[in-house]
DNA sequence: CGATGATTCAAACGGGCGTTTGAATCCTCT
DNA sequence: AGAGGATTCAAACGCCCGTTTGAATCATCG
């Protein structure tokens, strides 16, 4: 989390757990194969908790559409029950998630997809119901714009907090960035059509 | 842009530019120093654009506040213009600087900060005039999602292409992620205020 | 032309990396 | 108690890293 994968080596991981280096590839085999395992005990669990909460919510409304907060907050709450659970390791696999999602190394990239693929179907499937007006493709490209809001939240980067003079208050307590997320992320998800992509027109100001 | 800066090596760069390996120290110092002179080279004059375009409308706009749009457009259109302008190495610049903005590595969060100091607190201001209703610590944080959704949505990280069968269309062009992005963060950052934020009120916090 | 300073280059340096090895130690079971 | 497999450990291996070195090459100009 806080250097990346290439830049973490086996004898920093095995010296802050006080343990010898030979025994990551005594009992994962490789760096790829021990990073491999901390995200699925984490992933699985936490993935399976955020579908068993949408099927939860879906089950309630008995064929209704749900809110669109409510989908986000099935997307969310998952992972702020780790970090509720779990202070300490919580708030630390939060940044690591995130921070997984903007990795380079090829190595999350084979790693991720897998644990990745349920919810975006599952999800997206929801969001369609509550979002008839958007078409396929504009909810493809809305997903992928949470998904990047999400991950750079959870990572922590705050781009702005080491830049300017703002400091964003709370920034470690995962429930208020939930609750400030999901407005935001829900309007984003509602926001109106672009305008027509094959015209050239300027774009014509609606009030929102 | 591809692999992150400490799985990218000198030999590897050198290898493809065609240069011998001792040039990059002889010409810049380091590795840093090169990667350094790269970003700076191109941050400088965009965002040096990105200012000027905001200065333009709100001296178009004679004192009165620019529309969301109208900011954010000013903050996207200058990217777009590299990329037009120099169709093959601007689309690779774009990825490498939403990559930028979640790289671990500290070198980068040394690098940043003093290119994007100017950025945050100008466009900061040009949004507070245009939405009264936002405190001020809320829009520190809408600021924070827009970063993480453009880092995102520049690097190109595809979650949701690797992972699930649905592609996005047109990720290679910028014009048109931008025409969804803009919709998206405008109501992202109007989104209405999220419920109270526990009975623990802050400070005066005061709608304007 | 020949001197001089800037640049290029192949080679090497020291160090950190992931991984392997083989002996020492621990644990379990008869 | 003792055999035998599982685990721990210090040490080493080979590799690639960023950087340095010193000689070769190039460009410039009196």
């Amino acid at each position: 989390m806080e250097h990346g994968y290439a830049a973490t080596s086996l004898r920093l991981i095995t010296a802050k757990a006080e343990v010898n280096l030979a025994a990551v590839n005594y009992h994962y085999g490789s760096k790829q194969a021990l990073i491999q395992e901390v995200f699925e005990r984490r992933f699985g669990p936490l993935n399976a908790a955020r579908i068993a909460h949408l099927d939860r919510l879906e089950a309630a409304a008995r064929g209704r559409p749900l809110a669109i907060e409510q989908i986000i907050e099935a997307l969310l709450a998952p992972v702020l029950n780790i970090s509720k659970e779990q202070l300490a390791r919580g708030a630390v696999f939060l940044r690591l998630l995130g921070r997984a999602l903007s990795e380079p190394a090829d190595i999350l990239r084979e790693l991720l997809p897998g644990q990745y693929r349920q919810i975006v179907i599952r999800f997206k499937q929801a969001l369609m119901r509550s979002l008839p007006g958007i078409p396929d493709q504009e909810l493809n490209w809305r997903m992928h714009f949470m998904f990047g809001t999400l991950s750079y939240a959870m990572a922590g980067n705050d781009v702005l907090n080491l830049i300017a003079p703002c400091n964003l208050e709370g920034a470690d307590d995962a429930e208020t960035i939930m609750r400030r997320l999901i407005p935001f992320l829900a309007a984003g998800l509602q926001a109106p059509l672009p305008v027509s992509q094959t015209k050239r027109s300027l774009p014509g100001r609606r009030a929102a």
